[in-house]
DNA sequence: CGATGTTAAGTGAGTCAGCACTCACCAAGG
DNA sequence: CCTTGGTGAGTGCTGACTCACTTAACATCG
């Protein structure tokens, strides 16, 4: 699977809509500086100026200021959750994984790189979160509605008979990839290593999976 | 111990300051809004007028509007980080707990509950560390400083000779809790059991730890 | 003890800078 | 020439901050 990495995902939607070259420059330097200074403290002029475009240019394809955070946040909802999880959750499936083991490394790698290598939009978003509420829940319910009943029946036949697994068995995954990525988004400069964490995260996580 | 809430912290800090009446509303309805639409979509008309005072006495005691998230999270940074940390770290080391188990389930769902009291306070604090980018090191670095090396010497006494503990081995720990206290923060509307959720945790951490 | 000065707390209309947004104009490609 | 993409000086409004004034509390003194 390709990963889904910001530049990937902003390409993509850069690609597909019909935006010259200056007005992708915009959105790219809006990714920058929202993600950086914060939306609310971010002067059109700042974005002009890193757009390398005249102010003039940043409205000739956005109306307000406010359509550009959606169009950058579009792709998280509108990709990430829904079409993105369903690409991500098809290629899952078909993998058929050998153990448990496996096929949570995958899932857990590939997850922590999705989201590292998409921190700065997700930064946005979490920025955007924090002042709109409901935005949160609406995303999490999105993310359960498309991921757990595709993603959670592949990882539960494995389950002994005696210990059968169900989505709570996996919080403690979710936590640990959290100690993980917080960090990363908090600070996006610093650095990551998705493998050795993966490691780390199996070994806590599968002997109790696995009992 | 005095659960150090938003409240109490807030209180404590507006008892100690020479504020008036007025001007301790002020702050009061400055953590709301803050909270709730965040610092830069809030306006002074928008405090005055939750505040029930006029713009005027906004700025008879603060010099401007920074000065007042400053006064919100000042207490964040000088009670909670060293001073409350340091009382709390003197209460816990006190009590001589019989087990591992009894000294996390007092940690953990005291840390849980103090998070939760000032879930307001800290919404603002994160708006704040996803604009500032290295606030969140300094303060991590901080609470890292004064909590760790006053905490980790009681919980590590109790391993067993051939499984030491570390601060890695509650890695897990802090990632549970996480899941359980994020979406309280992000929707501060959301209820939480602490109690439950302290046990759930201690269900999932304990065997590992003890092995 | 009223009268009077002094200080601090509070008011809200007014000011002014900064910023989102516009528009008249330009350039180039079909 | 018309359309599409681009320009940047200009505009109006919003919102942070001010200031001349009122009110209240309380010393100080004849």
């Amino acid at each position: 699977m390709q990963v889904n990495s910001v530049e990937t995902l902003l390409a993509n939607s850069l690609a597909q809509s019909a935006l010259s070259k200056k007005q992708q420059d915009v959105l790219k330097a809006c990714l920058t500086l929202f993600a950086e200074q914060g939306y609310d403290r971010t002067t059109t002029a700042d974005i002009a100026q890193l757009a390398g475009v005249s102010e003039g240019t940043v409205y000739k394809h956005f109306n307000n200021k406010r359509e550009i955070l959606d169009a950058l946040l579009e792709p998280l909802k509108a990709s990430v959750l829904p079409a993105v999880a369903d690409e991500f959750v098809a290629e899952t499936v078909n993998q058929h994984f050998a153990s448990l083991g496996a096929a949570l490394r995958f899932l857990i790698s590939d997850r922590m790189r999705f989201v590292l290598d998409n921190r700065l939009i997700i930064r946005v978003f979490l920025q955007e979160v924090l002042v709109n509420a409901d935005l949160f829940a609406s995303a999490l319910a999105m993310a359960k509605q498309r991921f757990v009943p595709a993603v959670l029946p592949m990882l539960v036949k494995f389950s002994q008979p005696q210990h059968p697994l169900t989505l709570e068995s996996f919080r403690p995954i979710f936590g640990l990839m959290l100690t993980y990525l917080l960090p990363v988004i908090l600070k996006p400069e610093l650095q990551l290593d998705v493998d050795q964490a993966t490691d780390q995260i199996l070994a806590k996580v599968m002997p109790a999976l696995e009992a």
